[in-house]
Order: structure tokens, then C-alpha cells, then sequence
DNA sequence: GTCTATATCATGATAGAC
DNA sequence: GTCTATCATGATATAGAC
């Protein structure tokens, strides 16, 4: 842990400097060649020259692959996880929390559209190793005030009555599906990319709308 | 094409003959591995250890990795596409639509949880190559079918107007991710494997009846 | 068809000069 | 800190005996 929070330091020191130096462009570009390729697809190579280095120099930075990937890895995972707690945990109503929730995760991920297959298909390739090792005590507890405040709901007839765990996976899997599953999806439906990046953009009021009319009592 | 439709007829010939031969093996060996590590991560060694054969003999049925990749992917690929496909073109209403896709789509992920992910992490890795290869002119004029049918429902007052590609969106998204997610989801709500099995179970008509509130007119 | 042995090559990682 | 050169390993693929 003392290993991740001097990096993120560093990482919050290196974007006030406007000094790109060496350990800056290795994180930028291991974090755009493990998104895209994966952990076994990644080559250090490939790494060393998007960061103008060679790999010597790559691994007197990283000692090796793995610590490098877990440097990017705890990044990306600590941003999706962050991203759905902080919405979670806020002392909002439900609809409140459908607009935040769709608006934030969407922004985010239209900034960052690899971010959520990286993390995904990391996670199934090896679930119990990086959920004992990123997964704190705060998660669960985070939920469950969510579920808290949707029986609140229930309870006074606002929606009709659902379980708060669906209700969930919906919100999450319409958001973030579409950027995992986009080239299934733009075959299936027929869109070109300035016709897929439209409608995602549209996306944003649609959810809004179907989730409310869903649960509407 | 004429590769794959001699493969296909092979893999009926087998699944009818009871005999079990080494190309039959390799084939359930690859599909688990494959599915299981991704090509990058899956290794020849194992796919010959899984089938109980060595490597010689695994090169003498499938000379190359990538072929034999290309006998795994094709199968996986045609199979999530031919769900969508196969609803998609049948002359029903929209309310048997939904209970259709939602019960078929949902039973062959319980019997297949790794397909979505296998195929959507593939394609991500390699969109042109593969979409090229496997999707047919077929795809877009089932799309065509299914937005028309949603269109004279919202004609005839049945449901409320929605964009039916959105809607279409919605349907899989919320079908297939939590299939794909199950990690995160698991981790975030805070379930064992049962209690997610278990709930999977209930989602079926969890999503039948959210999907048709939603556009209730 | 099936096996063992081996060629070939790519990759992660290290050693050592500057 | 940065570079070049090299090692060691492991993976795909082939050759050839049976």
C-alpha cells in the first residue's frame, strides 16, 4: 500500500510539473499498450518505444513486467470502482443519482473508452489475486447504503418495488456494455464510427428516461 | 467458407458418433483454453496436456496456432450472433421478443459464460480482420426487420416512442454484462458464487418485466 | 496417426560501459 | 540515468522414426 500511494503521488506531482520525465512517459505509455493488448498481448518493447526509451532503461524503472502492470492495473481498477462508489455514496435521491451516475460514468468513460474491457478481462483472468489485493472494507459498506436509500424509496411509494441488486446491474451494464461490446454492436446494428460515437452521445438522456420510466410506481 | 462449412458438418458428425476422436478433442481443449486465456495467454502445451495428445500431433491437425484459433473463434462468433440474429427475424410482437431474447440468450450463457467475453475481447484486439472474415450481408438486414417491427408497434400506440437501436442496446447490455462484469459485480455488491447464480436465476424476469415498464406507452 | 527430439525465434531480464 | 550487448527461457513449429 505504501508502494501505491507514493506512486499515486507522483502521479499527482507529475501532472503540476509541466517536466515530462522518464517514469511519466513509461505510465503513459505501458498504460496505452496494456489497455489495448492486454497484459499477455503487451510487449516491454513495444512499451520502451512509445516512451522513446529502450528496454534496459524500461526495467531499471520496473524491475519487471508484472510490478509495471501493476503499477497501470491498480490505476484503472481504483478509477472504475471509484467512479461507482462515489455516486453510491452520496446522500441523494434516487433520481438524483440515475443523472450523476450516467452523466459522470459516461464523461469518464468517453474519455477513456478502453478502460472498462481492460480491467474486466484482467479481472476474469485471475479474480482472486487482484480483488484481495485492491478490494478494501469500504466496498461493501458503500453498497449497502445504496440499497438503504432505494428501500427508502420503495417504502414511500416514489418507485415501484425492485430489488436494489438488479436495479444496479442494470444501471452499470447499460452505461458500460456499449464501450466494451462496440464493434459487436456496431455490426449487429450497422454503424459506422461517427454514426456509433452519435449515438452514444444521445445515450446519455435515453438511460436517464428508461430508468425512470422503469421504476416508475 | 468452404473451410468452415466442412468444419461444421464435422463438429455434427461428431456430436451424432459417439466416438470421441483427437481432432473432437483438440477442439474442446481449445475452446476451454482459448476461452479461458485469450490467444495471447493460451498455450499449444495446453491445449495438447487438456486433449492428452502431444504437441507434434496438435500441429499435425491444426498446423499453426492461428488456425486453429480461427476453428474457436468462428464457432464462439457465429454463436453470439446468430442469437441476436435468430430472434431478431422472427414475425412476433416485441413483448414475445423480449421474453425470447431474454430466456434463449440467457440459457445459452448459463450453459456458456465465457462466450461474450471471449468474443468481445477478440474482437476488440482485432476488429477489421474479424469482421470482415465472419459477419455476412445477412446482419444488417435482420437489424432492418427488427427496427421495423418496433416502429409500427409505436405506430399503433403499443409502447412509447424509443430509439430502437437504443432499445436494442439496452436488451443485450443488460443480458450480457453481468456475465462479463461478474468479477466487478461480485465485488461491488457483494456476492458469493451462489448468492450470483442465485440471482442471475431471478434476473431473467427481473429484466422481461423492467424492459417493458420502461416502454409502456 | 502418433510420438520424440530439435530447430528457430521472440521475449523478459541482466551485465556492464559511459 | 541511459545505453548496448547478451543471456536464459519458453513458445511455436518442424523433422523424422515408428
Amino acid at each position: 500500500m505504501g508502494k501505491l500511494f507514493s506512486f499515486a503521488v507522483s502521479i499527482v506531482f507529475m501532472s503540476i510539473e509541466t517536466d515530462n520525465n522518464t517514469e511519466q512517459k513509461i505510465l503513459e505509455a505501458a498504460e496505452e499498450v496494456f489497455q489495448e493488448k492486454g497484459f499477455d498481448g503487451a510487449r516491454m518493447q513495444e512499451i520502451a518505444d512509445k516512451a522513446n526509451i529502450n528496454k534496459g532503461l524500461l526495467h531499471y524503472y520496473f524491475k519487471t513486467k508484472d510490478s509495471l502492470f501493476e503499477a497501470i492495473f491498480s490505476i484503472a481498477f481504483h478509477t472504475m470502482i471509484g467512479q461507482i462508489q462515489s455516486i453510491m455514496s452520496l446522500e441523494i435521491s434516487l433520481n438524483e443519482r440515475i443523472d450523476r451516475i450516467v452523466d459522470d460514468f459516461m464523461s469518464m468513460l468517453a474519455k477513456n473508452p478502453a478502460l472498462p474491457r481492460f480491467v474486466i478481462t484482467e479481472l476474469n483472468k485471475n479474480p482472486d489475486r487482484f480483488i484481495a489485493k485492491h478490494v478494501n472494507h469500504n466496498t461493501r459498506a458503500t453498497f449497502a447504503a445504496f440499497i438503504n436509500s432505494v428501500q427508502k424509496e420503495i417504502d414511500a411509494g416514489n418507485i415501484r418495488p425492485v430489488d436494489p441488486r438488479q436495479l444496479f446491474m442494470n444501471m452499470i451494464s447499460m452505461i458500460i456494455f456499449p464501450f466494451i461490446g462496440r464493434p459487436m454492436v456496431q455490426v449487429v446494428i450497422g454503424l459506422n464510427n461517427k454514426e456509433f460515437l452519435q449515438l452514444m452521445q444521445e445515450r446519455r438522456e435515453h438511460i436517464k428516461l428508461f430508468l425512470k420510466q422503469a421504476i416508475k410506481p
